[in-house]
DNA sequence: TTGTATGCGTTATCAC
DNA sequence: GTGATAACGCATACAA
């Protein structure tokens, strides 16, 4: 068996057993056939005599054997492990798509190493490399950015598939799995006017993202369409927030605010206790975004949310679907390059005239 | 046979991936060397003339050379990966863990990668099996439960650092980074009982955890020390969490509740909406685990707050710490296996009589 | 200081 | 069917 841990020092009384890094070597010799042969029956592939191989799995199994990955990865098969790069792990959106990507890379008998760029998106090729680097065999990439010149370039070179989530990459011929922003934001803001609004105004906190110019052109196109006037206001702080609040106190015409994110949301809510304005007597709301406890707040909340989980599997199953089909990159390969899941209005108290007491979860497909 | 969602059938598995990157031998040609000059200019070890030097690593950059790290682990090196266990990787604490992790990780140029359980404790051995067969080259251990006997002979067996999160290693003889999880529940319950509270009554969701054992005794020490009965319910969904409060309706007493985590305040607050009941005139409650929005609910909620990326960030640098060391594995290296950071207590409406109108952050620390 | 040769654990290509 | 043997890309002991 490989390296003994042997050679411990004698202040060690706590000796570690020797851990099973049985390698192939020992499981032929245990069976008694050669290398080759012992890796033929355990990959499943070549011809292997029934007994060879009974024995051979019977001497796997009692070592425990486990390849080497680094060893495979090497050889120049797959290294077992994809990648995937996001803004940040701890994001509601993106920790539920990493979580579902881990659990159909898991099935597939793979790893998922994770890459997170901290919200500062020019270092997304580094990570992206990074992850080359140790030869993942896919790469779901997560950024809610354009495309810059240089990601493009990058994306069409990688060596592998590639799936993007939340913004597409179709500029750079990769497949990607995305809600239709615009539509949800239409439908959110046509349900703010059905609900006798008139005054809508769209509050986004980072505006040049491309979810953001999404989400701000289905609004726009539903105040059009109702012959309303967009009114956009760009909120990056709680500061702003109140600041945008205090300026629709007249308390003349009712207002309704369809923002952008859940953080915009935060200051929204934040804004309004400052200020004591509750919702919806005094101004309306619909957020992206939905959590654990938007139900629960002193005004339950209006929310468009996406289906993280199915976003996740999606993107993850298409990878692996890609990787197996096994062209070198994924480019162009089928039909469409974008997968539109449905987000959902869930409709709550903060978008409607009278609030129900509890939690009403009418959802309507967008 | 029930396909699973997200399993991709292997059709064909036949192709590999070309890999057309530079390689040593690639730069060591360029610059006129061989192949372990180049290795030994590139890594810094081994003793090179800084004209050589110049050139190798002027062939480098103009080939964007970077090691294959699968044939460096391979060699024996390290992999310049860590592994980290968690039971879910949309939780909000592990998830708040994991990106300080690997914020960690990537400023000591290691990749981190996940395994998740998906709340299957059983399978963490699994995990941790799976992560070294990669060959990461140390792990973190983000773990809730009483560590079995097959966990800890895998622990102690393991040829990695480890180094725990949430729950101690200690009997594995592995550190580990936690809070004070009892002392943090007895100054939750010291403040109810020092805003007037007699009855205190413990909410468990998911009482054979370790962290709520702890917590559950920290509570206890606190009831006793003021000479009240301690008084513990089970309330593993929503359902219970209504019973719980239709049997504390009598109005006499003013109950509190303190409540083991987060799931579990949302069921009590879902209960109390149910109920039309309203914290704190008709219960207080204090919870475990603070989130983003827990000042901004109908009742802002009292909490006891973990310092999630200051834990990971503790737990990544010791981890990094013992694989720089290089000692095989960890055990008993330094004095004290367990570090522990101070959780504060989030004073908010829900346990106060008179709830402040804005969120008070007076936080004290346990 | 530099180059040659070897081996890490696997898989694949050959002969047998 | 089976078993030697050669890579995969890198690091290093040993020579030069």
């Amino acid at each position: 068996m490989a390296r003994e841990v042997g050679m411990v020092s004698a202040s060690d009384r706590n000796v570690s057993i020797p851990f099973d890094v049985a390698k192939l070597e020992d499981v032929a010799r245990k069976a008694g056939v050669s290398n080759a042969t012992a890796s033929r029956a355990l990959s499943g592939a070549g011809k292997v005599s029934d007994t060879a191989r009974r024995r051979i799995l019977e001497a796997a199994k009692q070592l425990s054997y486990t390849p080497n990955r680094s060893a495979q990865a090497l050889k120049g098969g797959r290294s077992g492990m994809i990648g995937m790069v996001v803004p940040n792990l701890s994001d509601l959106f993106f920790a539920s798509c990493v979580n579902a990507v881990e659990a159909v890379a898991m099935r597939n008998s793979s790893l998922l190493v994770v890459a997170a760029t901290h919200d500062r998106a020019d270092r997304t090729v580094d990570a992206m490399k990074r992850l080359l680097d140790h030869r993942v065999d896919g790469l779901v990439l997560g950024c809610s950015e354009y495309l810059t010149p240089l990601l493009t370039r990058t994306l069409r070179a990688l060596p592998v598939p590639v799936v993007g989530i939340d913004a597409p990459l179709t500029k750079a011929g990769r497949p990607s799995v995305l809600i239709d922003n615009s539509a949800a934001a239409q439908r959110a803001t046509e349900h703010l006017i059905a609900n006798g609004y008139q005054r809508i105004i769209s509050v986004q906190v980072e505006p040049t993202l491309y979810t953001m110019k999404e989400r701000q052109l289905g609004y726009e196109r539903a105040m059009r369409d109702a012959g309303l006037t967009p009114e956009t206001r760009h909120v990056p702080d709680a500061t702003a927030a109140q600041a945008l609040l205090r300026d629709h106190q007249d308390g003349r015409t009712r207002r309704a605010f369809l923002v952008g994110n859940e953080l915009g949301a935060r200051y929204m809510i934040g804004a309004a206790k400052q200020l004591s304005l509750s919702m919806p007597k005094d101004f309306a709301m619909v957020s992206f975004d939905d959590f654990e406890l938007a139900g629960f707040l002193e005004t339950p909340l209006t929310v468009i949310s996406q289906p993280t989980t199915l976003i996740g599997e999606a993107a993850a199953t298409k990878l692996f679907r890609h990787m197996l089909h096994g062209t070198a990159a994924n480019s162009d390969s089928e039909g469409e390059l974008e997968t539109i899941l449905e987000a959902s209005l869930v409709i709550r108290g903060s978008s409607i005239c009278r609030p129900s007491p509890h939690d009403s979860r009418r959802s309507t497909h967008t």
